[in-house]
RNA sequence: GGUUCUAUGGUCUAGUGGUUAGGACGCCGCCCUCUCACGGCGGUAACAGGGGUUCGAAUCCCCUUAGGACUACCA
C-alpha cells in the first residue's frame, strides 16, 4: 500500500506551492487507495511557531484535504511533530556514531564561515574540510572541557555515485565527492531536517516522497543516510516549482502567495484546488473543471510534468468565476455577507432580516465577479444616494430630448405602484414604452443612467428591484434636478 | 562559481519518430442583449538556436543559449 506524506515546517503560512504539494500527495493517496500522513517538521526552533502550524493545518482543512494519520488526528507513529520525536532520533545518531559513519565536530560557526568565504573567493565550491573527522578521545575531551558543544557530522563516503530514480524527473545522478560532511545534529542536540525526515519517513513507512523540486539537491544527502542506516529507500517524486510572472520562485513580490490571502479575497477552495491541480499536472481529455473527488479518480504521477509553471492569476480568476456561478446561491450569499459588511453596506442585523434582498443582490452580481470581494465594487451604485455620472457617454444619454418626459412618466408609474417586484417592473417598462413611444436602447439606457449614473451594468430590472420604490423615486428626483 | 533541473503560442498544457501540432486562459471578432458581464460561436498565436541519428524529427543524441533550484548548526 502506498503511504505518502506532507511534512511542512511551520515557519510561515501555507504557501501556494506547499498547498499544491499537499494536494498532489493527497490525490495520489486517494487514487492509489493509500494513506496520507501530515507531519510537522519543526526542527528549526528559531523559526517554527505554533501560529504557523495552525495556519497550515487550517489551510489544509479549508481545502477539504484531510489526512489519515498525523498531527491532530493521531496514528501509529505518534508524535507527529519532530521536536517531540527527539528520543526517537537519538538511537540512530548513536548507531551512526558507533559505526564511525558520523562524528563529532567542534569547529565553530565562525571558523566554518571563514573557510566558506575563502573557498568562495577562490571560486571553489565549499566543502567541509573534514578537520574533526579523526579526533582522538583525548582531543575530544579537551575540546569539550573548553565548553564547546559539538555538532554531529555525517561522514560522506568517497566517490560514490548516488542515483535518484525520480518518478517525475527520471534518473538524476550525483556524486558524493560534491558533498561535504554535513551536519545531522545541531549543537543544541536537535537533528537537522535532512536527518529527521529520513528517520521519520522510514519509521512512518513512507513509500513515495512527493515534494517540491527545491528538495532535489537535498536528496543525495538523505539517500546517504538511508544507506548508512540500512533503510529501504523510498521512491521520490520531485514536483517542479510554481513561479511568479518573472519566472522566479513565487514569493511576496509576486503578490499573494499564501492560500489565506486567496481565501480572504474570496477565492473558493474548490476553485483553487482545481487551478493548482492543473499546474504541473494535466488530465487526459480536454475537460479542465474538476471537483476534488473527480481529481482523486483522475490524478496520476505519470502525468505530472517536469517543467516549472508560472502562476497565472487570469486563469485562476476564470476558474473561480465558474465555481462562483455554479455554486448554490445560498452558499454564495453566506460567503458574500462578510464582504458587504466590511464595506459598511450592511450590518449583521440587516443581513438576518433581509436575506431575500441579499440573495437577489448576490445572484444579480455574481456573474460579473471572479472573486467574492469584488462584489463590493459592483454594488456600490446601490448605496450611494447621489447619482454620479460615470463619464461623458453617460451624460450624453441624459441629454437626449425625450429623457425628461420619460423620467416623469417613470416617476408616476413607480409612485402609483405599492411595491416593486420583477413582474411589476416589467409591466412598468411596458407601460412606459406605450406612453412615450421609446423602446429598446432609448427606453432602457436613460433609466439606467438616471438611476446608476453608468451606461453599463447588471440587469436593470434587478437593479430597480434592489433599489426599491423609495430610492428609485429619490434618484429620479435627484437626476432631474441635478443632471438634466 | 559549483552541483543539478528545465525548455511547445504571452500563460497552463496535449503530444513519446510520420498530426493541417490539439485543448484551456488571455486577447480580438460575431451572436445573445438596453449596456456591461455571463453564455455560445469563430479567430489570433508555439515546437529557443545549431549540429547530428533517421527515408522521416516537437519527439532520440550532442553543443549553445536562456531560465530555475540548491549551495546554512533553514526547510
Amino acid at each position: 500500500m502506498e503511504r505518502v506524506r506532507f511534512a511542512p515546517s511551520p515557519t510561515g503560512h501555507l504557501h501556494i506551492g506547499g498547498a499544491r504539494t499537499a494536494l498532489f500527495n493527497y490525490l495520489y493517496a486517494k487514487r492509489t487507495g493509500g494513506k496520507f500522513i501530515v507531519r510537522i517538521e519543526d526542527t528549526d526552533l528559531n523559526r517554527s511557531t505554533s501560529e504557523s502550524e495552525s495556519a497550515i493545518i487550517e489551510g489544509l482543512k479549508w481545502f477539504g484535504i484531510n489526512w489519515d494519520e498525523g498531527i491532530e488526528v493521531g496514528g501509529p507513529d505518534e508524535p507527529y511533530r519532530s521536536t517531540e520525536r527527539n528520543h526517537i532520533y537519538e538511537p540512530y545518531v548513536k548507531k551512526l556514531l558507533d559505526e564511525g559513519k558520523a562524528y563529532y565536530c567542534y569547529c565553530s560557526e565562525e571558523e566554518i564561515e571563514k573557510e566558506r568565504q575563502e573557498s568562495l573567493s577562490k571560486g571553489e565550491t565549499y566543502k567541509y574540510s573534514g578537520k574533526c573527522r579523526n579526533l582522538t578521545e583525548e582531543e575530544k575531551k579537551e575540546l569539550e572541557a573548553k565548553g564547546i558543544k559539538p555538532v554531529v557530522r555525517f561522514r560522506v563516503p568517497d566517490d560514490e555515485p548516488i542515483i535518484i530514480d525520480d518518478v517525475v524527473r527520471g534518473k538524476v545522478e550525483f556524486n558524493s565527492n560534491d558533498i561535504g560532511d554535513f551536519i545531522i545534529v545541531k549543537s543544541d542536540g536537535i537533528p537537522v531536517y535532512n536527518f529527521a525526515v529520513v528517520i521519520d519517513d522510514h519509521l512512518m513507512k513512507i513509500t513515495t516522497v512527493i515534494r517540491g523540486e527545491e528538495h532535489l539537491s537535498n536528496t543525495p544527502r538523505q539517500i546517504l543516510i538511508y544507506k548508512a542506516l540500512g533503510f529501504d529507500i523510498p521512491k521520490f517524486a520531485h514536483v517542479s516549482l510554481i513561479l511568479g510572472k518573472d519566472r522566479t520562485k513565487m514569493s511576496k513580490r509576486h503578490g499573494s502567495t499564501w492560500v489565506e490571502q486567496y481565501r480572504d479575497a474570496g477565492y473558493l477552495p474548490e476553485a483553487l484546488i482545481n487551478f493548482l491541480a492543473l499546474l504541473g499536472w494535466s488530465p487526459e481529455g480536454d475537460e479542465e473543471i474538476f471537483s476534488l473527488e473527480e481529481l482523486c479518480e483522475k490524478f496520476s504521477l505519470d502525468r505530472v510534468v517536469k517543467n516549472p509553471a508560472v502562476f497565472d492569476i487570469d486563469k485562476l480568476n476564470y476558474i473561480n468565476g465558474i465555481y462562483i456561478r455554479k455554486s448554490s446561491i445560498d452558499r454564495m450569499v453566506d460567503l458574500c455577507i462578510p464582504y458587504l459588511k466590511n464595506a459598511g453596506y450592511i450590518t449583521d442585523e440587516f443581513a438576518k432580516e433581509n436575506r431575500d434582498w441579499i440573495t437577489l443582490l448576490v445572484s444579480t452580481f455574481r456573474e460579473r465577479i471572479s472573486y467574492l470581494s469584488e462584489i463590493v465594487n459592483h454594488v456600490s451604485i446601490l448605496f450611494n444616494d447621489e447619482v454620479k455620472l460615470e463619464d461623458e457617454e453617460a451624460a450624453s444619454v441624459l441629454k437626449q430630448e425625450h429623457v425628461e418626459g420619460l423620467l416623469d412618466e417613470l416617476y408616476d408609474l413607480v409612485k402609483v405602484s405599492d411595491k416593486l417586484d420583477n413582474e411589476i417592473i416589467q409591466n412598468i417598462f411596458k407601460e412606459l414604452k406605450n406612453r412615450t413611444g421609446a423602446k429598446g436602447k432609448s427606453l432602457f439606457m436613460p433609466v439606467r443612467v438616471a438611476l446608476t449614473g453608468q451606461v453599463h451594468g447588471a440587469e436593470l430590472v434587478n437593479i430597480i428591484e434592489l433599489l426599491g420604490k423609495d430610492n428609485v423615486l429619490k434618484r429620479i428626483e435627484y437626476t432631474k434636478k441635478n443632471l438634466l
